[in-house]
DNA sequence: CCCTAGACTGCAAACGATTGCATTAGCCGC
DNA sequence: GCGGCTAATGCAATCGTTTGCAGTCTAGGG
């Protein structure tokens, strides 16, 4: 800038009026510091403007990792929300940093905040991290979680309505005929637990009660879900269907069916949750519920923006719907 | 800062010094000051310090995306690369910055450079946008692709071995008893034109010409490769094998051979190209080529570093391997 | 008792922008 | 000719850090 007001021949104070279109310059001043501007591709130092204004806008995304697995982001649901989250921030003219967070110690996540790197945190993955959120926002970091409401909880969620698309996929399969359901996920995650409470609440509609047997308690990985599949089907537990909370999850569970000789959906019928995009391409194509990434991408960040300018924002539930497909089909006689 | 150095009863000098560790300060003076740094939860204004220092420890990802198709990040091979990218820089304690840019005015990704948000760009996808990538290493931009070796390239690319993946591919399939294999993907774009090389090196090494018929030309888009196979099918051309240039394409052009009554593997081979996850989840599980996916990520920033550092870094070719599944089966007599 | 080295610490100038206030120049009217 | 008004510009303080240099204090030696 100090250059460009050598150039022009005036001071820096009045480039910086010029660039912001203060009215208080004249039009021939300010077209020729514009076009000097442009020819030495000049870009205003955002983070002195930021400094200046103490304003700033850079939000955080942040995907806690587990340090003792290791794991790596992966998760096509996770990466598909980031790229929404991207087209979200984007299109309001927010910079997005992306961060990966240890999960056992989430507070180091506002670091992000507190050294005044971004305006304020989008988590994406709930966990079992409640307390850990909740002592952020006491901090009063801004910050928004996807993930799914818990009583007591200071921050503010925006997630997919979880007990409904428990119901629903388990509603369709029993539609279909099917009464013995196993449930694939671990409902020691909140957002599971409350998929299994619609699932418990769609079985409780026709008189039935959830079959501790057919619970198959495993994290968001395919390995397992392939061997929790694999025992249940080698201890010999009868079941006819599968409601799996995750995409990934149906698809190793549908796998491991096959290996145990129980083709889907001839013999098996499974229902999946999120409708990543491979789910329309698999073979079969599969029958699963809806979140809606898009939409989620825009709340969480209008949810931020809104916690930001301090208002205190509720936790918001979108709809979630079925999409029937293939890997349920009603139940042969 | 200032409260801090109040609170301790010094200047903020020495609350700056005994932050870094510096040893002019005394160990009493110092842990005094990083007690009440903790108490009062005080983070660095990294903002204040990169003006200072004139260092910054930013690295900004760029995916381009189409104004016209309005396309969203989706392609969960560049999805994933984002993930081993956040990986890869995590490590090395650099933040990543994630961001579109209109694939119209790549060089507004200039911006985020001159601006001093960040120290360098790695850009995924390298399309057809050859001549703005030049540009912008012509401005000295500090660049990294994601993408495959053109001639006369100022910039850097790390990528996966095109030719060497398009050939393997088409060498299993013929291996395997297929000698009309169909090409799927768009040879306009740098990589596809490398990987059709090595197609057609593969034919070669049989004195076979690739059939110009056979040349299914769609971009990296799943509904148009469905079209296209689809016509395949319907005009009659005979073939009995499918490449594929990503996953993606393999799994809509299999979907549209079942429409078509021609089952994969039984009546088609396919093989695709990345090996993303779902590859081997998919039914059948699909043969493909895997590209290096964690190692790019840790290439790309490695180079980035170094281009930073003032180094002229060579463009680089990573080895891809062939992961051979259910998707194509020796072909029956 | 004085001087000095050594150990700490503080002052103040940067870094690159923004902005309230002061300043300058030009012009009009009396 | 001069006061006053307007339009355009410059001065200088500020944002939160870092760091060269100068200052202060203590202790020890002569």
């Amino acid at each position: 800038m100090a250059d460009i007001a050598r150039l022009a021949g005036v001071s820096v104070a009045t480039v910086s009026r010029a660039l912001n279109g203060s009215p208080l310059i004249s039009k021939d001043t300010r077209e020729r510091v514009e076009e000097l501007a442009r020819s030495l591709n000049y870009a205003i130092n955002v983070g002195a403007k930021n400094l200046r204004l103490k304003q700033n806008k850079t939000i955080a995304v942040v995907i806690p990792y587990d340090k003792v697995s290791r794991q790596h982001i992966s998760d096509p649901f996770f990466l598909a929300m980031v790229g929404s989250l991207a087209d979200a921030l984007t299109e309001r003219g927010f910079d997005m940093l992306l961060s990966r967070v240890d999960a056992d110690s989430l507070d180091s996540a506002a670091r992000l905040y507190n050294s005044g790197l971004a305006i304020g945190i989008i988590l994406i993955g709930q966990w079992r991290h409640h307390d850990q959120l909740n002592q952020l926002a006491a901090r009063r970091v801004p910050i928004v979680v996807w993930g799914t409401q818990i009583p007591q909880q200071l921050y503010c969620t925006v997630g997919g309505d979880n007990v409904a698309g428990g119901a629903l996929a388990t509603q369709h399969l029993l539609d279909l005929g099917y009464r013995k359901i196993a449930f694939v996920g671990d409902p020691q995650l909140p957002e599971v637990a409350h998929r299994h409470r619609g699932y418990t609440e769609a079985l409780g509609m026709l008189g039935l009660q959830p079959d501790p047997a057919l619970l198959v308690a495993v994290p968001f990985d395919a390995d397992q879900a392939r061997a929790g599949i694999t025992r249940l089907c080698e201890t010999g537990t009868a079941f006819d269907a599968v409601f799996a909370c995750s995409d990934v999850l149906a698809s190793a569970a549908s796998q491991a069916l096959h290996l145990c000789g129980r083709p889907v959906p001839q013999s098996v019928a499974v229902v999946g949750y999120d409708d990543i995009e491979w789910a329309s391409h698999s073979n079969p194509p599969l029958t699963t519920v809806r979140q809606p990434i898009a939409v989620a991408g825009v709340e969480l960040v209008d949810a931020l923006l809104r916690t930001i300018a301090g208002a205190s924002v509720p936790p918001r539930s979108l709809a979630v719907e079925l999409v029937v497909r293939a890997s349920a089909r009603l139940k042969a006689a």
